[in-house]
DNA sequence: AAGTCGGGGAG
DNA sequence: CTCCCAGACTT
């Protein structure tokens, strides 16, 4: 049977037969018309977007929420206006536009994607999947957010959100992480988007699910698409979509040695690997025992950095939380008496002299606690 | 297929 | 507390 005699069948669709493309294309998209947010990096209606200002703003806004990205961007966008502003830019002044941001290594794929978009793409941001794909830190979703929206090609995007958007309208109750999920919603995902503007219709799937279609305590009386919606035929839209297992944090301790000479601290800088890589930090051992005592610290502090420390003292004690552990903070403070700083062992800095350090939160937080503790030296 | 990589909003 | 957020990358 031709498929052109097919598509025209559908009076009264099988009830495995999918959406509705047409219906869900045209509803989501007068939804989208009279109700997304007006947000920094999103053109006005009309408006041809930045490609520039797409790509800053979706490497940010992976893993990350909306009203978290805001403030970052506008700094962002006012210190590097330009992708060739960027690809000029110190590492040191990318991190120190994303600290506090997370998920470092996005700033520093960023930066050396604008590398690549300078030299082999003559400053211009690519308009196709397949050139997307080669940039670091674009990925499959990155790639058809910003050939959508900044060019209006159409290219399919799956984030979290349409993936619940999606799993609830067309009934899907396997894991939503599973790989065989993933490509059904990417299939779903790449059927719905339209050749006419798919990067407002893809951005549509996310602010429903950002704004009506939410994970807890969803809005289904507003959904412009409650009447194709699945998921709430059968009145599982609560129980779907099933969620992806998750491993408990691990407890772990790192211990923060303030090492203070005249008034000014030490810093160094992390490895370029791991946890919070290139970010700076007050000397910090991670692998010392939970209950590490002061003689410990010193002589800790004294292998690392060749210095010799007195009055070794505790000064406080916080837990920093990220997804895949719960870190015990302890920050201790001694007097350097003696020794010689190992060469490219860190760097001095009055603690209310760091604008040029990226810090990561918890060393920010170390800071502050101390600059409280001793207001009258550091002000 | 599973781990790694942050920090915060929201329940 | 737990879960998730405009994911990418490594092993």
């Amino acid at each position: 049977m031709p498929s052109t005699t097919a598509r025209r069948l559908p009076k009264t669709p099988s009830p495995d037969a999918g959406p509705d493309v047409r219906r869900v294309r045209q509803r989501l998209l007068k939804w989208y018309d009279a109700h997304h947010r007006r947000l920094p990096w999103r053109a006005e209606p009309g408006v041809a977007p930045k490609p520039y200002r797409v790509l800053v703003s979706e490497a940010m806004l992976q893993q990350t929420q909306v009203a978290t990205v805001v403030p970052y961007f506008g700094r962002f966008m006012d210190a590097l206006p330009t992708v060739r502003d960027l690809a000029g830019a110190d590492e040191q002044a990318v991190l120190r536009l994303w600290q506090g941001l997370g998920y470092y290594r996005r700033a520093r794929s960023l930066h050396a994607a604008a590398k690549v978009i300078v030299c082999d793409h003559g400053g211009v941001i690519p308009d196709n999947v397949a050139d997307l794909l080669k940039l670091p830190g674009v990925g499959r979703y990155s790639a058809g957010a910003i050939a959508s929206i900044a060019y209006g090609t159409r290219a399919p995007i799956l984030d979290g959100n349409v993936a619940r958007v999606l799993a609830r309208l067309t009934l899907i109750e396997q894991p939503i992480d599973a790989p065989d999920t993933r490509k059904t919603l990417w299939r779903l995902a790449e059927e719905l988007v339209p050749a006419s503007r798919p990067g407002d219709f893809n951005q549509a799937l996310m602010e429903l699910g950002a704004l009506i279609c939410t994970k807890a305590n969803p809005t289904c009386d507003a959904c412009p698409l409650s009447g194709q919606c699945q998921a709430r035929v059968v009145d599982r839209v609560a129980s779907v979509p099933v969620p992806a297992k998750r491993k408990a944090p691990t407890l772990v301790h790192h211990h923060v040695i303030v090492m203070e000479r005249a008034g000014r601290f030490l810093f160094e800088q992390r490895p370029a690997t791991g946890l919070w890589a290139n970010m700076w930090q007050l000397p910090t051992a991670e692998d010392l025992p939970a209950k590490a005592n002061t003689s410990e610290l010193s002589a800790w502090a004294a292998d690392r950095s060749g210095l010799v420390l007195s009055d070794t003292q505790h000064v406080v004690a916080f837990t920093h939380q990220t997804t895949h552990r719960t870190i015990r903070f302890n920050v201790w403070h001694g007097l350097v008496t003696s020794g010689r700083l190992r060469r490219g062992a860190g760097r001095w800095r009055r603690l209310d002299q760091l604008n040029d350090l990226p810090l990561a939160n918890p060393q920010r937080k170390a800071v502050a606690v101390l600059i409280k503790e001793d207001p009258q030296q550091h002000g």
